[in-house]
DNA sequence: CCCCCCCC
């Protein structure tokens, strides 16, 4: 890349006759401008050099480059509108933006400057996301993916129904985290990888967040982007890497030998707090309306109500009740799926006390099984009324507590669910972090049928042009297309 | 933004 093309900053307003050879180093969502019905689309361009300028799309010519300016690909640009920037609009990229439209001649090149796009991400390890649950702090990851699982639908709290899928993620560590992707991107990102998870594909993701949804999890944001690549082309370091490792990735990926950020992996990870003023006083939150919200307590937990029943039939794809028997296939009413299984998941009603007042709070799945020191099966066939024989019923020691509070729609009162118990001592022992328990989960990969037929990356209308166009499928870009 | 309880 480079030599007989300008750079970005030999490009002035007034300059004429340049051409720049650009990375599409960003692609943003196309939004609306605050004071008028404007639509504009934000991208950022990089040189050989590594310079940034922002380049602006307006109205019809977001629809119509948007096949044109690819996240990542090489372009040689010329004719585009220059200027200063306004300062109110001003993007972090400069004082100079460019504007294109009908008249910029725009010509793709085929280089490979991936690494180029690579450098203006900040990937977040890891190891370092428990550090940014529920924060809704922006991260950007990298990882290969190695599983997808089926899509489902779910319920909010406000009665919408909204379609997400989670995929795996493994990192040149091997740790793994469940991504879950959103509507729009289960549609775009998520049928794109289905059909193409044999290539192994890298996936890059910025504007993404942390949640503790399902132990912990990254999930998507209305304006999270995606690149995806195929093959380890995309990265140097995940080519040696990938070739390096193939038949343990191969293994993970056919034989699901891997564990996503269960308790037990994250227990010494988790950013538990451990000066006092970061736990919540029960007292506190007692009675409360608050939207939802997250709290560490340190405290007890112990079984008041004994006859209850601490298990429920789950879907074992989205974990909704079921009415059916053990192990059999239905259709679940929840999430959709053709294929759901009736399995049992533990569940608990307790109380959690802490010197300053009590709580009612629910435990659910991992935490619930936790507690009870007991499992989801067990629990199932269990006929009498537990005893402190058969599971534990109340703590002896304090424990550490990660609880959600949901303010329900018509009751004054919040709700309390656990979502991670963690015993102090293992907070203390994470020196002995060592290997994670190998665990098989789930059924091996399925790959799922695209309900359409046609390409991802047209509208239907661009159908009839999409068959001349030299589209390269090892390599996706998706921004929101709308909203 | 999604798992139990379900008040109707």
């Amino acid at each position: 890349m480079g030599d007989k093309f300008q750079l970005i900053h030999d490009v002035s307003p007034g300059t004429t006759g340049w051409t720049v050879k650009v990375v599409v180093a960003e692609k943003f969502s196309p939004r609306i401008a605050q004071r008028s019905p404007t639509k504009y689309q934000n991208l950022t361009f990089m040189d050989s050099e590594g310079s940034t300028v922002q380049a602006t799309l307006y109205g019809q010519n977001i629809t119509a480059f948007q096949d044109e300016l690819l996240l990542g690909k090489t372009y040689l640009i010329s004719n585009a509108l220059v200027k200063e920037t306004n300062a109110e609009y001003k993007a972090k990229s400069g004082e100079i933006q460019w504007t294109i439209s009908g008249r910029t001649r725009i010509r793709r090149v085929e280089e490979n400057n991936s690494n180029l796009l690579i450098s203006t991400y900040s990937f977040t390890d890891f190891e370092d996301l428990p550090k940014y649950m529920d924060s809704n702090v922006d991260i950007s990851v990298i990882g290969m993916i190695i599983d997808i699982k089926p899509r489902r639908i779910i319920q909010t709290r406000f009665g919408k129904e909204c379609q997400v899928q989670d995929l795996v993620l493994v990192n040149k560590r091997f740790d793994t985290v469940l991504l879950t992707m959103w509507e729009t991107f289960v549609d775009n990102e998520c049928k794109y990888i289905c059909q193409n998870l044999r290539k192994k594909l890298i996936l890059i993701g910025k504007h993404l967040k942390v949640t503790s949804f399902n132990s912990l999890s990254i999930s998507t944001k209305a304006d999270s982007s995606f690149f995806i690549d195929g093959e380890f082309e995309l990265v140097e370091e995940f080519k040696s890497w990938g070739h390096t490792n193939s038949e343990i990735i191969d293994n993970m990926i056919s034989e699901k030998h891997y564990l996503t950020s269960t308790p037990s992996k994250l227990s010494s990870k988790l950013s538990v707090p451990t000066a006092e003023k970061d736990f919540t006083e029960i007292k506190n939150i007692q009675g409360l309306k608050t939207v939802k919200q997250f709290f560490w307590i340190k405290g007890k937990a112990s079984v008041k109500v004994l006859n209850q029943t601490y298990w429920y039939m789950s879907c074992n794809n989205c974990n909704k009740i079921s009415s059916e028997n053990y192990g059999d296939i239905y259709p679940c009413v929840f999430c959709k799926c053709t294929d759901a299984k009736a399995i049992p998941r533990a569940k608990v009603y307790m109380q959690l006390t802490d010197p300053t007042g009590f709580i009612n709070a629910t435990a659910i799945g991992n935490p619930a099984e936790y507690f009870l020191q007991s499992n989801a099966e067990i629990l199932m066939n269990q006929t009498l009324i537990p005893t402190a024989a058969s599971m534990r019923l109340s703590m002896d020691e304090d424990e550490i507590f990660y609880v959600k509070a949901i303010t329900q729609e018509l009751s004054p009162d919040c709700k309390f669910e656990i979502l991670f118990i963690v015993n102090p001592s293992q907070i203390a022992g994470a020196k002995n972090k060592g290997k994670a328990p190998v665990e098989h989960i789930g059924e091996p990969i399925k790959f799922l049928e695209p309900t359409t037929k046609r390409s991802l990356f047209h509208s239907d209308t661009d159908d009839a042009q999409s068959s001349k166009k030299k589209c390269d499928k090892s390599t996706i870009e998706i921004t929101k297309k709308n909203q």
